[in-house]
DNA sequence: CGAAACCATGTTGTATACCATTTGGCGACG
DNA sequence: CGTCGCCAAATGGTATACAACATGGTTTCG
């Protein structure tokens, strides 16, 4: 997996570079990110680097101080849980209407991640990490997109791309992921189906289920 | 209003000027954006220009083809009242946690917006227009924000940044904006007087009565 | 006469250079 | 000795220059 895969523009590439490094926690919440570094670390000039971070700080993965730099967001528990609601009405919803209007393309795609995914949970000798979220993020994605709905697409995006569901993955151990890798199993044999209120409410359990990983990892300060 | 605000940053008065410009109808569903006309005509250069496009991109007003350029994100009314419905959820959602958490100076900026729209909708001469977007856009944005919650306030502002909603306000009659003056009054009751459940089912009716708004708008074409 | 390749032009993608602003430190003054 | 203000280095902000790609028209060959 060492082939970036090449995505063309240089822009994108620096996003998801970026992206992963925030949701891998190799850059921690509040560090600043400095242009002329990232450029130096990626191999690219500041502007691609520049256009990356507008787009996550409009996504809310970093703040944006002017003439100040940016910074990695830091969300408290609060907030957090509040955003696992706030993803769990949209995907259901997106569930319910993938479920109606999607086509066999996309199913094909859900098969693959999900067969993906089950790959990656078997081996549970190391943590599957990247590559699972990854395929997370994609099963997720082409549902939202089978929606046909680009709006309701961009939103779901943006809650996804929280840097914090990932340190939530982070400490998933093995019989997380084969539970993920169920839940993925269940919502996709639900849309296949066509049954809307089966997939909405398999995805509504799927998120809340990641609420709940996040509930527990250390409850015991603030709040 | 020729003080075009100075807003420090170049880019930002760019993504204001630009959404604005999508926001009225200025630049129609489908147009393409061409980042030099644009430059030349806000009297900035490319690059801020680009970076405002891509934050647009990111929220989805614009569709983003690499090396073709981009072009206004066009909604049919599937879409729009989807959208609604998500709107509708997030605010009322935004509205319960204002209501608890709001403090005085924030209670203070929304009675301001509310005095600015009362005195816009007074003078039905003429459409009140962009500036009522403006304090509209302003009066939301202050409850997203009193929830404390980054990550929330950048998802609604990514729905309220929706091209059409303005084009439902753009057919909006003097006494649709009496209407919504009202409501926004109660909203701000509601949330001045801490009954969360009061806040959250009037912003749900203020939304909805939106949205009702783009249902009875020419129903009839198009699909 | 038609079609395909080529070239001209415009537009986006990226890099670099320059300007503005912030920030930390040093020195002068109270 | 403390504090205020100035200076310099660093960093973000913007403009401009150049390269890559797409596109439309023209030319040329079948």
């Amino acid at each position: 997996m060492t082939a970036t895969e090449d995505t063309s523009t240089a822009h994108q590439k620096a996003y998801e570079r970026i992206h992963e490094l925030i949701l891998t926690g190799r850059i921690a919440p509040g560090e600043r990110l400095r242009e002329r570094n990232l450029g130096a670390l990626l191999g690219l000039s500041r502007t691609p680097v520049r256009e990356a971070l507008r787009r996550l700080s409009s996504e809310g993965a970093v703040r944006f101080e002017p003439n100040r730099g940016v910074y990695v967001e830091e969300i408290d528990r609060g907030e957090l849980l509040e955003i696992f609601d706030i993803g769990a009405a949209l995907e259901s919803r997106c569930a319910r209407l993938a479920a109606r209007k999607i086509g066999g393309e996309a199913l094909g795609v859900l098969q693959d991640c999900l067969d993906g995914m089950t790959k990656l949970a078997a081996r549970s000798e190391r943590n599957p990490g990247s590559d699972y979220v990854k395929l997370d993020k994609r099963f997720h994605s082409t549902i939202v997109a089978a929606t046909g709905n680009r709006k309701l697409q961009a939103l779901v995006e943006h809650v996804v791309s929280l840097p914090v569901l990932s340190s939530a993955f982070r400490q998933y151990g093995p019989e997380d992921f084969r539970r993920s890798v169920r839940q993925h199993g269940e919502i996709l044999e639900a849309i296949r189906s066509g049954d809307e209120a089966w997939a909405e409410v398999a995805m509504r359990n799927h998120i809340l289920t990641g609420r709940n990983a996040v509930v527990k990892q250390d409850g015991t300060a603030e709040d």
